[in-house]
DNA sequence: CAGGATTCATAACCTCAGCCTATTACTGTG
DNA sequence: CACAGTAATAGGCTGAGGTTATGAATCCTG
């Protein structure tokens, strides 16, 4: 027979005090059974590990050989025990986390930090990337949650929550937008306008609005980075279509913004996870509170 | 409740095979018996280990994190019980083993010798002390097993085997000891000896033994070790009284050795260990074998 | 030195953890 | 769409291992 966890530890606290009644105290349970298990343990090892009398029990020297080595077995394995628990308590543990880079810089920190402030062992691994770069990333594993644009219908995976991104417009103080009633596609096509660069999911969403409304956008530029597209802005090169949950990069006093008042202006915006697969408890946890704080926002 | 060293077999090996069924077979259990495993050790450790459906089987994050360090402890421990398992098999192991000067150079080179043949991965560590160095190492437990001159009488002790240790003359070729029927007490006083030094237990023996009889030697010299003594019978300054078990120094063309015609000329000797102490299987074994030599001699 | 106290070992009994068989439920595949 | 293969569940049973009671040996103390 092998030996046995229990007998492993009845072992070392009998090796440590000394006395077979003190460690079964200790042990909670009846002497009698550690009588036993230390004799199974013997059995199973084929050597006495104990020399003992009804008075007096010491280590054989075999018996002094195995008390570190399964010492260390045992606190190795109470570690990876509390390591686990800790994590299941959220008592630490990390979010993967890839996400589109408008979010990643606009509305993500902000939720981070609020999250950080209920857990505050658990970090944070965020990989900025494009829409295919979050699904890639998801497939491969290398992230457990992803925060991405469009619609997902691949069945490897599943879509947590779904929220709606709608785009606004950023122009400077002055600007003949703030004036106006409404700001639709036909106002949009009368002015200059600052567009994402072509491979963005802001800019198909962007172009598809426009080719449904039968239109055709005054390109002034276009910008890879929203912060660059801001600086164009600032710069007096026209106004700029940026998604609402990026919002946070107009934080500037010359600037304005305001929705675009046409409903085909707006990405679908889903949290997701690879089907079949539970999240980590830290990412479980953390895409709660991601869905309850854009579902309220 | 705590994990098991079952379930973290099943974990290690559920994870390997990803599989249940096969796992079960390579343990010798039924599937049943390891989803239930499993799942307990789950609960254990409040953490999802597998993400599982009715055809497939994949680690979580978390129990992929997890299998490397619960791997290592079932190896560790699988080497610990390996290791025990082979001291207790003889397959390997130490005779730690305290001995008296003449011994240790006498006799026992050549039956440890024939032990080691039988057992090859045993091996030894010999401390040739004089008879206090031999008492005072083993109630100290820096040696198992002792090889040493006269009565014990301690109860710490228990004496494994006690025999006869006859003092044999030594002396050169053409010495007139050769000539005569008996060398005795008296034959003994006649001529000029060399003795060993007054702390060896040797000395101590002859000493009595020839105050019993009521004579005193003629001393030519005296030696600590015996083989000092030998060189001196070789060099012509007399003949050597010296114990039989270190009759292995003489052997000289130039020197002849008898025995001295006297039974009080004798030592005993025993093979002691501390008592209440069990013997690792290797120095038991050792001390058997030894005994059985020293019967049959 | 006798007897009480303490400690480990043994015995007898009992309970429930955990295994097995049988079956269900589900899913990927041809 | 049916079948084959796999994990989960249910129910019944067995034995490992626990408990209490008692024995045996040793140490301590008056």
């Amino acid at each position: 027979m092998n030996p046995d966890l229990r007998q492993i530890r009845a072992f070392v606290t009998v090796a440590q005090l000394g006395s077979f009644t003190r460690a079964a105290s200790l042990l909670n349970v009846s002497q009698p059974a550690l009588t036993v298990q230390i004799r199974n343990l013997e059995e199973a090892l084929g050597v006495r590990l104990f020399d003992r009398n009804t008075r007096t029990v010491s280590l054989t020297r075999m018996g002094r050989e195995f008390v570190p080595a399964l010492q260390r077995i045992l606190r190795d394995l109470d570690a990876i025990v509390a390591e686990a628990r800790d994590v299941a308590a959220l008592r630490h543990g990390i979010v993967r986390l890839a996400a589109l880079p408008s979010f990643a810089s606009g509305v993500l920190p902000e939720i981070i930090a609020q999250f950080r402030e209920a857990n505050p062992k658990i970090s944070f691994v965020i990989h900025d990337v494009i829409a295919s770069g979050v699904v890639a990333q998801i497939r491969e594993e290398q992230v457990d949650l992803g925060l991405t644009g469009g619609r997902i219908v691949d069945p490897d995976f599943e879509v947590l929550h779904t929220t709606q991104d709608h785009m606004h417009v950023v122009y400077p103080v002055g600007h003949s937008f703030g004036d106006m009633e409404q700001v639709d596609v036909e106002a949009l096509t009368l002015h200059p306008l600052i567009l994402m660069h072509p491979a963005t999911s802001v800019r198909s969403v962007v172009d598809a609005a426009f080719l449904a409304a039968g239109r055709l956008p005054i390109v002034a530029a276009e910008a890879t980075y929203m912060s660059t597209a801001v600086g164009m802005v600032r710069a007096g090169l026209g106004a700029a279509i940026l998604p609402g949950s990026a919002m946070e990069v107009r934080a500037e006093q010359t600037l304005r913004s305001r929705p675009v008042d046409d409903r085909r202006f707006t990405r679908e915006i889903s949290i997701i996870k690879k089907a079949e697969r539970t999240l980590p408890p830290a990412s479980e946890s953390f895409a709660h509170t991601l869905i309850q704080t854009l579902q309220t926002a």
